[in-house]
DNA sequence: TTAAATCATGTTTTCTAAATCGTGTGAATA
DNA sequence: TATTCACACGATTTAGAAAACATGATTTAA
């Protein structure tokens, strides 16, 4: 469905969202950490969503990366987006190399659908809601045997 | 989605459904040319699904592949989870070891719809109707310019 | 009976996503 | 101003999926 980049991605703004009620920037390593992602891979993703706005960084002591006012509207379709280009909204499921109404696949029809719903998910869901419910501790990021591989 | 391995599968059972109608068999050749994907890699797959007896082979001169009346009620969702597994369905959305409904991650409720619509569609659909469809002219394996990639 | 055709199987190579490394740059603080 | 801490960025390495190869086994037809 999604890359792990894309997965890593997810999961580290849902956190780093949690610590801003805070108003606190975070560090790469915590981050890496409560995610189970590792550190090095994690920091280029997120470098990868600054330079797109989709948060902010500080550089030098007491760095780190927050999720400010600015970016309390980002939704889950961004993140997507930025991270995996939108080839699950214009992907064909066969893997023929367009999805096309012209030239349907097969399982065009069932598959358009499908994809319909995924995307309005996306769209309708805010990072923000995502960390209200990982902060009331209703979800988790990590399995509690803390081992997510 | 799908593996790259599960797309040539299931263009593969489609192919050669249809040309059951005129229950032959066909060389793997013809069909890695009709579906646009590398001969080798190909027949890898099928014999794997005739192992699980998805689908029938015959060695020999004018052997090949074929899917008889035994195979008339195949599903969508028998060729997915002899390729991939049962991923796409207790796999977690975040890339968590697993997905659980006691340890949920933060997508797990909005995945949880999607992922209920994806099943039922696979469970649901036969490679027969799917086949229909291909001969009848109203999809296609392959772009038009021949092009799949 | 022999040769050609075709699937079966194990091994090797290639390609790309994933992960790591090394060095540079900016900011805080003493 | 010097030192240290933390992100930035390009380059490299690793791992696993995808693809190709080589050889074996089985059937048909000449
Ligand atoms: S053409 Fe295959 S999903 Fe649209
Ligand atoms: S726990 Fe992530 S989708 Fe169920």
């Amino acid at each position: 469905m999604f890359s792990k980049s894309c997965e890593y991605a997810i999961r580290a703004v849902i956190f780093i969202c949690t610590k801003n009620e805070e108003n606190k920037v975070v560090k790469i390593q915590e981050i890496a950490e409560a995610i189970g992602a590792p550190v090095y891979y994690t920091s280029k993703i997120l470098q990868q969503l600054c330079r797109l706005k989709l948060m902010g960084s500080l550089k030098g002591q007491n760095g780190g990366f927050y999720m400010g006012l600015e970016h309390k509207e980002i939704r889950l379709i961004d993140i997507v987006q930025a991270i995996d280009g939108d080839k699950i909204f214009n992907g064909c499921a066969l893997g023929l190399s367009q999805c096309s109404e012209r030239n349907p696949c097969p399982l065009h029809a069932q598959f358009k659908s499908i994809r319909k719903e995924l995307k309005e998910m996306l769209e309708s869901t805010t990072i923000l809601d995502l960390s209200l419910n990982l902060l009331k501790g209703k979800t988790t990021l990590k399995k509690l045997n803390g081992i997510i591989k």
